[in-house]
DNA sequence: GACCGTTACGTTTGTCGTAACTATG
DNA sequence: CATAGTTACGACAAACGTAACGGTC
């Protein structure tokens, strides 16, 4: 058994049992890698991939097992590594954090400066996406840090970090007839079109959830990933929109209404997430410190099984 | 980083740092490890080792981070391969129990002999040796279950399983002045010879703790690690015997006086443990459950971390 | 017939052990 | 001076890539 065969087996299985992008995504040869599995699959004695003739198109029973050990494997010998380069270059290196187009316009800037400041020899690599791919990224190792208010939580495999909690905020054009109420409800709002998050994105389901409690259908006529462009849509009187409290600046946003003291809607909580077993470099725990900043670091390097 | 590298530094560690018993012990020759060694420290940029001179006396700070991962490394990789003959040779294969002389010679024969009529091809090797022999086996990957009164239960890299509480009984000749008492007191058993248990054996830490707490300074005059040897000399009229209460058998200890209602003594608690992060085959679970049959097969399987 | 995986083979690279050398206590 | 670790070197084996071959859809 040596690591380049237990590459060749969690790669065949990232990229769905291809072969050559396999080959081609750890720069080998397309024969090398045929040969890797054949080769394992002999030391162990169990057939790992399921077989079509000559095509891979799954894994046996046994071989999900195996590919349990050999990603638990690949991600120690991992750390063995990172470990190791957090020793050697304390301060400089890359760190990735994959998080939702909301988070990164407007939670982060903030850390980002600070975080810059204290490590200027870090590359910061922001990664946005959906959080499923932020999900995904975490779990492949191309993301150190995931950052979001959906989906990250519920992941056993992670470890995660409380950073804060939001709320949903309902805005409008200036004179829009809601205006003329102190406190609209829920019914107030589903008289008027919507425009507000994505399925999946920055808490959209408490969203929905809100308004199947009370037994009504709000028009969601417009959906986006980011909050500029719902306020864009919303300024120009196509409906009324519900963002995260934080996209709306009563400066910048003159042109709309925002009932600040409204809250229709179930809380969020914004969460940093992290494989577990994965070793997170100094400047990692750090970034999570300055996101989140009332987790002490003792408290973070214990939850990541580094103390 | 190959597999060879990481096996040399563990052993080196586990050798107390001499190269030329590491050889030895991984069948190999001492260039080749002397070599791994700097290869992987090379590879790494680190220092693993402490040194002085040309010999190596410890591991450095990050010696000691990169050793811990080394070992998960190695017992992932291990993971990989005991899934694998789990699953072609599901029941064949040998078991290894460490345990100690009591729970061998009076819990376990019962449930050997179940185990061998069930999995009749497989060697059972029961290694006895003191709790923190055990320990030790366990850690090293030398047995797969321990099994003792003491010391597992301490462990925070162990998981746990109650098998079955026990107490101690007072044991005397035939025919002794304590015998006319119908429930005598530590206080009076502090007025004879005592012999019991040797030092972190068999619960021997809850009798010193039973006479300290009444302020008793007990005559302890002889110890051994095994109830056979205790009842010999009890028998012999050197002293009165504490031992476990299963190592009393009314019949075959015909000439010895046993308290069965006495509860002096605190209770303990046999328990089975196995390494975190070890893959323990189908008939290690088996064992388990057939030591501990109060526990669900699928309880084992979660908590160590099988389902 | 286009795509995918395996077989065959020659080159390159790496790995290992022996022997000689050097340092430590 | 005995024990422990390193350097040097040659033999062997393993790993890789190219090219040709065989199935699958």
């Amino acid at each position: 058994m040596n690591f380049q065969q237990l590459r060749s087996v969690r790669e065949t299985i990232r990229c769905n049992f291809n072969l050559t992008e396999v080959a081609n995504t750890l720069y080998t040869s397309q024969p090398g890698v045929s040969r890797h599995i054949r080769e394992l699959e002999e030391e162990l004695g169990v057939e790992i991939f399921e077989r079509h003739g000559k095509r891979l198109i799954g894994l046996t029973d046994i071989g999900h097992q195996v590919a349990r050990y050999v990603e638990r494997t690949l991600r120690e010998a991992q750390n063995i590594t990172t470990a190791s380069n957090n020793y050697t270059a304390r301060d400089s290196g890359t760190l990735t954090i994959a998080t939702t187009h909301t988070q990164a316009r407007y939670a982060l800037p903030k850390v980002v400066l600070e975080f810059r400041k204290r490590f200027p020899n870090v590359t910061l690599a922001l990664q946005q996406g959906s959080p499923r791919q932020i999900v995904e990224a975490l779990r492949e190792g191309r993301a150190d840090i995931g950052f979001a208010s959906e989906a990250l939580h519920r992941q056993t495999d992670f470890v995660h970090f409380s950073a804060y909690t939001w709320l949903h905020r309902v805005i409008t054009p200036l004179g829009h007839p809601l205006t003329q109420l102190e406190h609209p409800t829920l019914a107030d709002l589903a008289q008027y079109p919507i425009i507000t998050y994505e399925q999946g994105f920055t808490g959209r389901h408490r969203v929905d959830e809100a308004f199947y409690k009370e037994g009504l259908t709000p028009q969601v006529i417009m959906t986006a990933i980011d909050a500029d462009t719902i306020k864009t849509y919303v300024q120009l009187g196509i409906g009324i929109g519900l963002v995260a409290e934080h996209a709306y600046d009563p400066i910048k946003d003159d042109g709309l209404h925002c009932f600040t003291q409204t809250q229709l809607i179930a809380p969020n909580t914004a969460t940093l997430a992290v494989r577990e077993g994965v070793y997170l470099r100094d400047y990692g725990v750090a970034f999570i410190k300055a996101v989140a900043p009332q987790i002490s670091t003792q408290e973070i390097l214990e939850r990541i099984g580094r103390s």
